[in-house]
DNA sequence: CGTCTCATTGAGAACAATCAACCACGGTGG
DNA sequence: CCACCGTGGTTGATTGTTCTCAATGAGACG
């Protein structure tokens, strides 16, 4: 896969300890706790849980990309989001994960098991209090990223995606970086419910249209940040 | 608009005490809690709270229907879902909601100020371990609800909103009982991300293929579970 | 009895899925 | 070394679905 870079930093992008704001470091109680655990590496395409297994064991991811997922009836597969440094999961699952994570690029993580948060937890008001902020949190971005795409055309869902990526890496569209695509084009169309080729289609639209630019196919420049938020957010 | 019968009745249907099934009465501290409350009561079509509003109480419907959405900035309504009797709302919300909740029957519901809910929390850590099982519960049937939708088609999602409110009421398609539908075609529309029309022809379209029938727009009796469910959960 | 809102249907245009071909690249094995 | 294969990306042609615009019907309500 396009990958090779296994960026490994610090810096930990995540909302606000508890309140909305982005790309800010979070250093909440179970953030905390997560980082003093051992450190687990997974190599790209790894399964890290699998949907129906016993859930018990949360995840601090630290570099990498993890890709949620799970299969329709007909064998459609539905890309519930991507995992990036300094987010969690397995947090709001009950017995069993709902969902598959596989690391799409070489991804590390700190794991706790869930046994234990529970103990802990239950002595300590602060770590609830945080882990009830993370799940607000959750629940609020979930709602934030897939409600309006329901509503969106093709073009804009893509256009939603790099934004939101774009926002993760705290690019603003008026310096030079790229947003790195660490994912497929098949990954992205399952995330967005639209079809690879549409995927591709609305790639090349948005370079003939001069909102993005790209060297290759998982490297993004946003040229017109104005222009790409409207229609990622649905003003058009 | 199709009201005027203000079903109010005390049972309360919710997912179980913090497991996963449903037309189960909740008895979780939290609701408890709520249900010795004072009871709001409102009209049809009222706002029960609005968006970007201070998030200052949490409440527990007891009868009718609500409807929770935003728009978008091109002005197309969002509708994140319908609460029924047994719901709660305003549990997920930071300091202001992010969401207008209306009525969309006659509503009763029971609330309470946040802060002491904030309060209560901070003593009781049963309380607060029951609302990261709510915040859990809502966080997964929001994924199950909109994740899959977002790869249906049109006929699909009507047939998994149907299932839902089937559900919900205990209707397994057998016994006569017939799916009262509280809300517009127009709000359907909106939840599902389809327009008017194709609700409607939707509707059509299952009627045509015998999988449910109706005497008028807004009750409709499920007359082959079999092939509406497949339908609904992706099977096709 | 007009006027609302809501629901339904039709016709045409816009959109996205599918099927199919092709390119680029990175192995791998002869 | 190079032919071969597999994977991922892109584009074109066609088909099917959904949206939009428009008209009409059915009730509720003043």
């Amino acid at each position: 896969m396009r990958v090779g870079h296994a960026r490994f930093d610090d810096r930990i992008f995540d909302e606000t300890s508890c309140g909305s704001a982005n790309s800010t470091i979070r250093t909440g109680p179970l953030t905390l706790l997560l980082r003093a655990q051992k450190m687990i590496r997974f190599a790209s395409k790894q399964i890290i849980f699998h949907e129906d297994d016993p859930a018990d064991a949360v995840f601090l991811f630290a570099s990498g990309t993890v890709g949620q997922y799970r299969f329709l009836p007909n064998g459609r597969r539905l890309v519930a989001g991507f995992l990036f440094p300094g987010d969690f999961a397995g947090l709001s699952f009950g017995e069993r994960y709902s969902l598959t994570a596989q690391s799409i690029a070489p991804t590390a993580a700190y794991s706790l098991p869930r046994a234990e948060l529970n103990v802990l937890c239950s002595h300590s008001t602060a770590l609830q209090t945080d882990l009830v902020c993370l799940l607000k949190q959750e629940l609020v971005s979930e709602r934030e990223a897939h409600l309006p795409m329901l509503h969106q055309a093709a073009h804009a869902r893509v256009a939603r995606l790099l934004l939101m990526l774009a926002r993760r890496k705290g690019i603003d569209g008026c310096n030079g970086e790229a947003v790195q695509l660490t994912m497929t084009r098949s990954d992205i169309a399952d995330y967005l419910g639209i079809s690879v080729e549409t995927v591709c289609r609305s790639f090349t639209k948005l370079k003939e249209d001069r909102l993005i630019a790209s060297s290759s196919p998982d490297r993004i420049w946003i040229k017109n940040m104005a222009r790409l938020s409207s229609l990622g957010e649905g003003q058009e």
